[in-house]
DNA sequence: CCGCCGATAGTCAAACTTGCCTAATACGCT
DNA sequence: AGCGTATTAGGCAAGTTTGACTATCGGCGG
């Protein structure tokens, strides 16, 4: 969890705090962290000893807020996690990707116009993102790892439009989804008209 | 959910079939579909009326198994939801990124060989890519579908390592993590020696 | 002055995932 | 033949994540 890592960071805090922290960075998006899931991971760390509870301060009538601190077994265990992130290779799971294997349930020309569009989306956020690298914000006020993050994520986006154009390309040259040899529809049969036929595994 | 399309290109299926192809993709990997989620979903898929039991039957003393096939209105909702992900363009939570965000909190020289290591894993991965992609089985008697991911995933790839090196080169080079104006620790003391030290928020 | 809206903190039950378990048969090895 | 292991199917309880919800206060437009 890297919860963990931004009470080090932010030493003593109250969840709400790290909910806007987390929201500011985008986080609930690229990691999986939506805000409902902090309060419980606050608890279940301060059950593990890896974080205390410091104060628990009322302010009005409103809900009492936690605030809690990180312990030195909770030091150890976050740069553990962090080594094991930084060090292991851990696959990347795209739910795009997973799509994309299902390519010839989709008709053709809909599944390049959708490659293409997705092209253009990608190509738009990079330039959003060139722009935000560019303006004074990000680069006097911000840590100097955002501007590599985008960085990073410009590479990708570009690298990945480049390919939705090349895979519409292919596809809307009649490229065979099978290869000769093999037995098989080449498409799916979209929407209707599907009559029995034999698939033997 | 994907499973809902594997059963309708496999049509009548029990959820064994199911866990096999699945695990053949690899799909453990960057879906987010772990064979003991699969009976699960298909029973909830079920009575959500999107596939129809369609036999048990039981061979010798072993488990029975139930025969899923796919409903009108399964179809449909396969339809919607892959169309949802064809288009629309949903961000791809990457855990590196995470850690990434903790940058200052590892020492440098650690960061920057993290990073060359990470970019040497990532050729690796290409280089066999690459090797999978020439060799015949592939062209042969797979749908050209996965060539054209692995086509996706090294060029990934490569733009990652290629990012990586760059990253590395800089922190090496000790250009700051933090821009001039701004207060705070450029790094964060990991180890130890962490005496306390003022850290107003 | 009054009502509406957004910010503040956080709770909660429901849904989803996951790793681990059972239990019998087929198969290869000595 | 005896034995160990892999394969075949699937169940299950425990852990996680999530979206929706509560209830109040400060400020702002009308």
């Amino acid at each position: 969890m890297m919860i963990l890592g931004l009470v080090k960071w932010m030493q003593p805090v109250h969840g709400y705090d790290v909910r806007r922290e987390l929201l500011s960075w985008g986080a609930d998006k690229w990691a999986n962290v939506q805000p409902g899931s902090i309060y419980h991971a606050l608890r279940k760390l301060g059950e593990e000893g890896l974080l205390r509870e410091v104060a628990t301060e009322q302010v009005g009538v409103r809900p009492a807020r936690t605030t809690y601190e990180i312990t030195p077994k909770g030091v150890d265990e976050f740069e553990t996690l962090l080594r094991d992130l930084w060090w292991g290779n851990h696959q990347t799971n795209d739910p795009f990707m997973a799509a994309f294997a299902f390519l010839p349930a989709l008709p053709r020309p809909e599944a390049a116009a959708a490659l293409r569009s997705r092209g253009q989306v990608l190509r738009a956020g990079v330039e959003s993102m060139r722009a935000s690298m560019a303006s004074a914000w990000i680069r006097d006020s911000k840590p100097v790892g955002v501007s590599w993050t985008y960085e990073l994520w410009i590479a990708r986006g570009e690298v990945e439009a480049d390919w939705c154009e090349r895979v519409a390309d292919r596809i809307e040259a009649g490229v065979p989804y099978l290869p000769e040899g093999l037995a098989g529809r080449d498409d799916w049969n979209v929407g209707e008209g599907a009559r029995e036929q034999n698939n033997q595994s």
